[in-house]
DNA sequence: CAGTGGTCTAGACCACATC
DNA sequence: ATGTGGTCTAGACCACTGG
């Protein structure tokens, strides 16, 4: 039965925005299927179409993936086989895939700074949790950074936990804190390396290193990471595809 | 009328290939519109919801824009209104949008070396044209760039003919010689400034630049031209976003 | 086998642009 | 008024998965 129209959205992006906002409470966890297009269109009372097309939208978001002949499912970190890495676009100039392996060097709570608190959309003086690691190709380390959380969505997260945890960090966030990163907006520059992250990656000081500054999203483009990496790219780049 | 199924692919991308056919041949040029959904569907004997989920395929690629009430027209860098840019990745940091000045400094031609060779999908010693050149945003340069196209597709492109053009280089290429930018792959890192770039960019000699290298592609993943650029990031950065 | 997403059709109507 | 893309429906059938 259709809905004439007593709206200006069309009836699939309406449609859309309850999948997304189910999606956003936790009606279906990462990895479980979300219900069949049929059962949705007869819950929202729209052709299958209509739902096929919000649907549509939110595969093209990545928020869910489609499997045929099996369902719908909510996208996850969590999964070795489609891509645990999803945001990591450093990859090693030969373009083998080498183990990647991280090693965390500090956990430690504070107060977000102006330029945090902006970035984070959170006031200066809130809770933070700054999380410091080196991240290693193999053997070489290639990427130093910090990861800054807001406190009030990271309660509980320590150094020991963190490091019991093993594959991605969003993997982590998600099982843990039940936070979804969906979607991230990076800045990249080039840096002459200081004291400290030449002592990290193993490059002399002053030596040029990739600086990227990410913003990373949860649902409806709330903030809930921002993340400061320095990159050595000896032998390894930042891929990038242009459309 | 149906086609019953005497293939492999879905009918819609069937329809989406000839379609990119005709794009590839130059049945339509930049900025015209292609035929209607409903005669697309009547030429090739298909229904119209089945020329628009091969449409659907061809926008997303950004082949083709959709302008509702009017048609579907071809894709061009040539357009002011749109995006005369779209795989310039450099912003200023404080978001202003500077106007952009490009300095051609050298156009010579020679021939491909092994490795410029590979990317372009050529034999090393094949004619090339490398064009070098400075971008300013306002009065500040901010890239100093060699661009190698393969000399065959390019013939009689001159440094009065490159001069002579405004706007972004791609609608240039497109304009002049028929050769449409689709798509582009690039790898970043970060190097130390020689001599001659620093003199360039107006740094000094050994700061960190941010190098790219660009593979770009017309129809059918052919690549059609190698760039290689140094930013200085000094008030400007790399823009990208994670889905 | 039944259940899921994927394709395809035919037709109605809406929103927008142009004349 | 006409032509374009955009939405929506109802129903048929295909392709794939798993019991």
């Amino acid at each position: 039965m259709a809905h004439p129209s007593p709206s200006f959205q069309p009836l699939y992006l309406q449609i859309k925005m309850l999948v997304e906002k189910g999606l956003e409470e936790g009606d279906w966890q990462p990895g479980e299927p979300i219900p069949s297009e049929a059962e949705l269109a007869a819950r929202y009372e729209v052709s299958q179409g209509t739902v096929r097309k919000a649907i549509d939208v939110l595969a093209a978001a990545k928020l869910v993936v489609r499997r045929q002949g099996k369902g719908t499912f909510v996208a996850t970190h969590t999964e070795e086989k489609t891509a645990p890495f999803r945001f990591l676009h450093i990859r090693a100039d030969d373009g083998r895939d080498e183990t990647l392996v991280s090693h965390l060097l500090d956990v430690r709570r504070g107060k977000a700074g102006v330029e945090a608190a902006r970035l984070l959309a959170l006031k200066a003086g809130d809770a933070v949790i700054v999380l410091t690691r080196v991240l290693a190709f193999g053997e070489e380390p290639v990427i130093f950074e910090d990861l800054t959380l807001p406190g009030f969505l990271f309660r509980g997260l320590t150094r020991a936990r963190t490091e019991a945890h093993s594959g991605s960090i969003y993997g982590f966030f998600e099982t843990e804190f039940g936070v979804r990163m969906v979607k991230a907006k990076e800045r990249l520059r080039a840096v002459a390396a200081d004291a400290e992250s030449a002592r990290a990656l193993g490059v002399p000081a002053g030596h040029p290193l990739l600086a990227i500054e990410r913003v990373a999203y949860t649902y409806g483009e709330r903030p809930v990471e921002l993340r400061r990496g320095l990159v050595a790219t000896r032998r390894h780049h930042y891929y990038n595809e242009l459309g």
